[in-house]
DNA sequence: ATTATAAACGAACATCCGTTCGGTGTCAAA
DNA sequence: TTTGACACCGAACGGATGTTCGTTTATAAT
């Protein structure tokens, strides 16, 4: 998943840790001479000259005549464990009996007061996510317990399949279920394929309220 | 969850974006005149003097005489959706009859071939965790899906009611489960609260590898 | 009408910074 | 022995950059 550089000799690592230790430390990338100051070299031009072999090497990129215009490269910062944040704003909790929280059409994250941080590399587009926290175990069925959280995209009709936040107008319930449309009726279908499927005769008894992308259970 | 500094102004609310978006492109913070250019305005000083005032209102930090010397502070960082990045390695599969592997002593990012990216907020204390992907649907009983992502810490040993991987030497069998000691005997309860527990009366058969910290399931 | 404050302008200065250039020493291959 | 690479040094140039200063305009309070 994670293809890495070539891998490179004593200087050219010291020089890779104390960008990375730099950023981690003060949020923007040394200068050239931070870089010479720090490992002890006397002269601006040796470290020009790896930063060069870094470049080539693909570890890191740089802008030309910019000031600390030195990036780590994707592979590079996977490397040395670091990425890409995206934060999910946990909207509310989904429970059996009460109605499932949506977003708002203009929500922002700010002034939602929880968020949900999670990578890029795990969430994949991280475009109108949002996260609700189970409560209590009438979920159990899809295999998801009380406290975990579940990332949702919004939508208001699934594919066949798909897992759904699904609420169901007549009995007054929310589940999480996949979902198959099957002629004049619905299959609602647990996660857990030990247990039974539901059937609704009527489709406009299901009401969508999102997909279900990610479920997150930490543990104790 | 997440305290925010003091609602602020029109310009001042385009220059703290304008700091985001340029980090987030880049890689490194902008300079005064990256800033004036991209918001239109003609002197460097204007620029300072909003930074000045952003940064009394605590939404980012600067220091003085550096070059793109600034930093978003941790609430303003949140306000705006970044964070910080822990890499768990992947280490292989548990499954039923398979042994469950374990990190050996010196096991370092650089070397996995794949990584699980989780931020610090969800993830707590990043020490010496790694991450598993669950084969099969032997695990149901745990509320563990056939491709689930556990994230472990190693342990030999777990206190009462703790969740853990666990090998059973005489089944030759991989389970997760919460395990009590009970006097002689062993009691491995399943995290879903409608199944039966195991009880295993000679504890040397069980063999803990490891607690279990966090489940993640991507759906689909 | 006066004062205070916020927001902006343009110019100027000293320092910071990337980059280049000419050299030096070491070591292994030819 | 010569050659070429690698790693390093010190100096210097020109442009980038943070910061200060004096001035101006608009708005609201006194």
């Amino acid at each position: 998943m994670n293809a890495q550089p070539a891998v490179l000799e004593d200087q050219q690592q010291r020089i890779l840790e104390c960008i990375r230790d730099f950023i981690q430390e003060r949020g923007y990338p040394p200068t050239v001479r931070d870089i010479a100051r720090e490992l002890g070299i006397s002269s601006t031009s040796v470290v020009d000259y790896h930063l060069k072999r870094l470049e080539q090497a693909r570890w890191i990129e740089r802008d030309p005549r910019s000031s600390r215009g030195i990036r780590l490269t994707a592979a590079g910062a996977r490397g040395l464990g670091l990425g890409e944040i995206v934060s999910v704003p946990l909207l509310g909790d989904i429970a059996a009996g009460e109605p499932i929280p949506v977003p708002s059409s203009d929500f922002s994250l700010l002034g939602v007061e929880e968020t949900i941080e999670l990578t890029r590399s795990i969430v994949g587009d991280p475009q109108d996510l949002y996260a609700l926290r189970v409560r209590g175990n009438s979920m159990i069925d899809a295999m998801v317990h009380d406290g975990d959280i579940v990332i949702m995209r919004p939508a208001e009709e699934v594919a066949n399949g798909e897992m759904a936040a699904v609420w169901l107008r007549d009995r007054e319930e929310a589940t999480l279920k996949r979902v198959y449309w099957e002629g004049g009726r619905v299959r609602l279908q647990p996660a857990n394929p030990t247990m039974e499927p539901i059937y609704i005769d009527d489709p406009r008894q299901v009401q969508i309220q999102g997909k279900v992308v990610m479920v997150i259970r930490r543990v104790r």
